[in-house]
DNA sequence: GAGATAGTGGGTAAATGTGGGTGAAATTGT
DNA sequence: ACAATTTCACCCACATTTACCCACTATCTC
């Protein structure tokens, strides 16, 4: 579904315009409604079509809370989630909460990762690229299984 | 499939002309619908023809994403992932953000890879070439296994 | 050598990304 | 409760990028 990279720009009032390769994709999901929470491992953006969020959410929400790891996802991904609409000119407003959660700047970076969109500032971005392309994934990937035969 | 290395130059909007003997089949596969991603060893793109790539895609987005060396293999490479279409001279657009991870200036080599193709900086690929020549693979590859047999 | 094919360059209209004005709505302070 | 301030939705305007043409040259084929 979303797939790419793309650099954009955060203006002043807190828009950033949503590549125009994936807004017909969204339109056609979800009427260019959407929903951002905050990535839990990295200082990033998640961005779901509504119905693919509300799907996760129900998953969240029906985990058992007596465990306090489940109250504290729940607590970060459904708390931070917010309502986004596409507007006119295909650009989303970024809650200031979230904003600072991913420190973003002027310079954005959006990517593309099949069901959801991330949004990074394009400096911290660039910095985890740097340490990514260095690290050795196969071995990594070799304990985690599911690599077997996978050729890129 | 795709084999052979060509020269070719990156115009001034960014184009390339993909080398003919690799067009028939790009159009006979996929009408032509390609996808790039980046090489996370060497500063080069990848090239597949669209069904090539979402087999791929499928598989790298069945893995789980729990685990980090997961999450940063699906962000480098669905990430940076972008269609492509061959327009009508035989051309296709690459992604800005693309060319900058392969360093590509005006003077690129094309080399077809079986199921993709890859694309460099002439200078890159260059520099490399040497010291690929000057490499004692045959030691290295022992270790890896499969060269049992094989005659070049 | 004439015609076809391949690679390259560039013009132009449409699409895309960016910035900002303005009034309505929400929030804040007193 | 009301005024002051901030935020937001909805416009419009503009610059840049891209898609779609057409043209030119070099090479290859017959």
């Amino acid at each position: 579904m979303f797939r790419g990279i793309n650099s954009v720009m955060l203006d002043a009032k807190g828009r950033m315009a949503l590549p125009a390769r994936h807004r017909e994709a969204i339109r056609a999901r979800s009427a260019g409604r959407l929903v951002t929470t905050i990535d839990r491992f990295d200082p990033s953006l998640l961005v779901y079509p509504l119905p693919d969020w509300e799907a996760l959410q129900a998953r969240l929400q029906k985990m058992a809370n007596m465990h306090a790891p489940v109250r504290i996802l729940q607590r970060l991904l459904i708390g931070h989630a917010t309502d986004m609409e596409l507007d006119a000119n295909g650009r989303v407003l970024l809650p200031q909460m979230l904003r600072e959660h991913a420190r973003l700047e002027r310079k954005l970076v959006v990517v593309g990762q099949g069901n959801k969109i991330e949004i990074w500032s394009e400096g911290n971005w660039q910095e985890r690229m740097e340490n990514w392309l260095g690290e050795d994934l196969e071995t990594a990937l070799e304990q985690v299984g599911d690599i077997e035969g996978l050729s890129i």
